[in-house]
Parts: structure tokens; sequence; C-alpha cells
DNA sequence: CAGTTACGTAACTCGATGGTTAACTACAGC
DNA sequence: GCTGTAGTTAACCATCGAGTTACGTAACTG
């Protein structure tokens, strides 16, 4: 669950949802902050880590994209909460959770 | 967003896991973890802060029940990231979860 | 091969955070 | 009105995290 420590901080929640929009080079990333070049390239290393971001190397650039599984899982603990702000629609999707996660285990 | 900063930590991540069970006062609470009576207490002002636990005061207790909106807002959050692992399944949750949101807003 | 471009790492500063113990507040019971 | 119990606040300390500048490394470009 250390997504939840990747994304407390502001700054790697917006990389995110950049990234969210499709692949980007370390420089533009850096480019819609106002925060050192660096710094950025640290937040990058904090996701990279926690598996919310993959790097692959072009030349002398560095292309980041999302990797969505660690919100996944998170998505998955949020799932155990969803009965407190839920109504009938989302019991349904509970259960349609659970159907396809069963589908997932049985192959 | 800042239900993410919250849940960073882990023992306040356990203390709302906790919560889901049902209310507990801050003595009850505190004995589930390993760390000091104070430490606990200010875990729980943190999450007060953030909307994820209320408490309501009997006598000399403090009895503590978790709030799902932080939850609820990251869930909202998260969704726009579904369509990285989803399949059939999840579109139709994603579906369920649109209408119920126009429902709400509507009426 | 020299220079520029694109990134990352290193070393450092500094405020935030989480832990502790000690002191304070509020209530119940004798 | 003391005494014990439940809990929070205060003061303090150590560690962590995010920011900075300076430097290192790899690749393209003339």
């Amino acid at each position: 669950m250390g997504a939840f420590e990747a994304l407390a901080d502001p700054t790697r929640r917006r990389i995110v949802e950049l990234l969210a929009d499709g692949e980007r080079d370390a420089g533009e990333i850096a480019s819609y902050f106002p925060v050192s070049r660096p710094a950025v390239s640290r937040h990058l290393r904090v996701l990279r880590e926690h598996g919310l971001v993959r790097s692959r190397g072009d030349a002398q650039r560095r292309i980041y994209s999302l990797d969505a599984a660690p919100l996944a899982e998170l998505d998955e603990w949020l799932a155990g909460y969803r009965t407190f702000w839920s109504n009938r629609l989302d019991a349904l999707e509970t259960q349609l959770r659970r159907s396809r996660r069963q589908r997932k285990e049985t192959g």
C-alpha cells in the first residue's frame, strides 16, 4: 500500500495526472512545475520505486509513462469502505467487482 | 485530496481500518498499537483534521468513529484512472458510478 | 573531438513529522 | 475535596523529506 506514501505529495500526484494523459520525457514533466529539475527527478524516482511510473530511455531522453497497478491495489483497499457511502447502485458495483476478481482467480 | 497525506502513515491507515469495524474509544484504539498513547492521540488528531474521523465525548472518554467522506473523494479521484486497469465489467461499474453521481446532482 | 543538451546523483539545508516523557484538564467515586 | 482514570497538550529530540546548487554522465551535433 506504499502508493499512499508516494501520492501524499501533491507534486507527485500532479505528475501522475499528467502521465495519465500520455507519456512524457523528464524535461517536459519538469516544465510543468515551479521546482528545479533535480527535485522533479527525485519525485520521478520515488514514483518509480513505488511502481507508479516506468521510464524507457530514448537516446539522452528519458520517457516516463504511467503504471497504474499500484492504483488498482489502492482501489481494492478503498473497495472495503465503499459501503460507507454507498447506495443500491454501489452495492451492485461491489458485486461486479467481486465477480471480476473471482474470475481472475479462477483463470 | 488531503486524505492521501493522512493515510500515508501506516498507523493511521490501521486506525481507519479499525474504525471501519465500529466506533472505539481512544484507549482501545491505542491498545492495538505498540506506540504510546500520546502518539496515538496525535494520529487521531491528524485524522480528525483531515475529516476522516469524528470524536464524540462521553464522560471522560472520547469515542471515535469513521467518517468516510474523504475516502469517497479519494475514490472519485481514482475513478479517473480505472480505465487503466479496466475490463468490460469495470466499464459497467464506471457507468453505474456516473449515473449515481448524476442522480445525486439532479436531486 | 569540443560543445551542447538531457538527466541523474551528491552534498547540504531546513522545516515537517513521529516518537518519547512530563504536565495539564476533565470527569467519576468514595 | 481528594484520588484515580481517560485523554490531550507541551516540550523536546531524532529522523525524514523536499528543496537547492554543484557536479557527473551519456548521447547528439558541428
